[in-house]
DNA sequence: GTATTCAATGTTGCATACACGTTTCTTAAC
DNA sequence: GTTAAGAAACGTGTATGCAACATTGAATAC
């Protein structure tokens, strides 16, 4: 086994473990591991190069951030993305989103500054020819989770993320047709100029418009692609 | 050191690991361990009669939950939960709730027997010279969680559940004045009757400020508290 | 007395060993 | 050929050992 790589820990942030848990994260936000495959601390340690100590931490965290589920007899299987829970989560998105753009609050203060940042970023990308599919799912990732922190809630921006991160695998489907692609930047574009008129409402109205189309066009086309998914039999793959 | 407990694992829920959680996880969140202290695994471990490997995989848990915070150079502390940080998590918790009430799609059924259970329990509960501050803390979580649960979003439900444990420490300040807590379950029962009779918007409005009434006792009381925990000096307790 | 070096101690991150339960394969009986 | 019993291989949960830092305190130089 390597351990000549074993030169600075402790005080390093990128340790075993962490890479470990990235890796793996990738590797399931991908979907090179099959859904509901099972993992095996092993296998997976000898992949990386590592012992089965950073693997099952990471394996921990990402138990914890809902991307494996508990084997019924010890270990984790990657987690099963059904239609059902991502409704919920588009649902949690929604609330989370519209109640950061509203923040009635008087006494509090918009982070104008990125917002119009924000803006020339996303004008920038007008026509939108440059971004494809999956790279695109990251781009309004982006723009969703700044548009959140300017309502200046951390912790709320912070779940957000999270929640977003959990959809991703599936977000991808949002933007297969290029026409939702151009829609898109149309609708943030339009979103980030409500706010910044100050016409908060409006804003919200066409946010929560805009997350509703991008769920009923995911739903539509990952109900197919999942059965597909779980059908192919890997339920019972190793890893 | 006691290996005798070590019968029936591997199929067994209740391992070293998760007790060692949940011990933790009462230690920090009953304010027995200060905040600011860091923890040390080898102490935490003799302390429960096991080794360090599921002490690490708790406060690897708690991490991840928000209840420690990395120290600085390796290890961890429990965390300071600052009144802004309380403040950001009261608006989170208003986001879930009052989008879990307001569930304005048409094709979508609240669980009424649940909700009938719920002003049941609350009615018994009348008065309320039976329980008392941390106690009834509990009780509080228990109506807001079952009244989101009934909004048919059990993802939202979870999340929500565990918002309200990270404020939990402080959330017994609310029930400190006995008025508090009679108050309490005359606004809940209010709630849910408001809810049963379809009064959506109603309940919504009394939800809200219910929860902003809350937010803000707590926030008076917890201020100087926070202030006394901090000063004492314990931050560099080591556990 | 103050600063500097260096040893001693403490703590974490990782690797590995082991125990116990599970699954799978082999072998024998019928 | 099918089934039952036993053995072997497997996988997880936990304990422990060790290396790499960090920290503290003592000894020495000035």
């Amino acid at each position: 086994m390597d351990t000549s790589s074993r030169t600075d820990l402790y005080t390093d942030s990128n340790t075993a473990s962490s890479t470990a848990y990235q890796a793996l994260k990738t590797l399931v936000l991908m979907g090179d591991v099959p859904i509901g495959a099972r993992l095996r601390e092993e296998r997976l340690a000898e992949r990386m190069n590592v012992s089965r100590t950073p693997v099952r931490e990471a394996l921990l965290r990402l138990h914890a951030e809902h991307f494996l589920e508990r084997h019924s007899e010890g270990g984790y299987r990657v987690i099963n993305p059904s239609v059902q829970k991502m409704r919920e989560l588009y649902d949690i998105r929604r609330a989370l989103e519209l109640h950061a753009l509203r923040r009635s609050d008087p006494h509090f203060v918009r982070d104008r500054d990125g917002l119009l940042e924000l803006r020339e970023d996303w004008r920038a990308l007008d026509g939108g020819e440059s971004a494809i599919d999956a790279e695109f799912v990251l781009l309004d990732e982006d723009f969703h989770r700044r548009l959140a922190e300017s309502a200046g809630n951390p912790q709320l921006a912070e779940q957000l993320r999270k929640v977003n991160e959990r959809i991703r695998p599936v977000r991808s489907h949002d933007f297969m047709n290029p026409g939702r692609i151009a829609a898109t930047i149309e609708q943030h574009l339009a979103i980030v100029e409500a706010v910044l008129a100050r016409k908060t409402s409006q804003a919200a109205t066409m946010l929560d418009r805009h997350i509703c189309e991008s769920q009923t066009v995911v739903e539509q086309a990952v109900a197919n692609v999942l059965e597909r998914m779980l059908s192919v039999g890997e339920r019972d793959a190793s890893w």
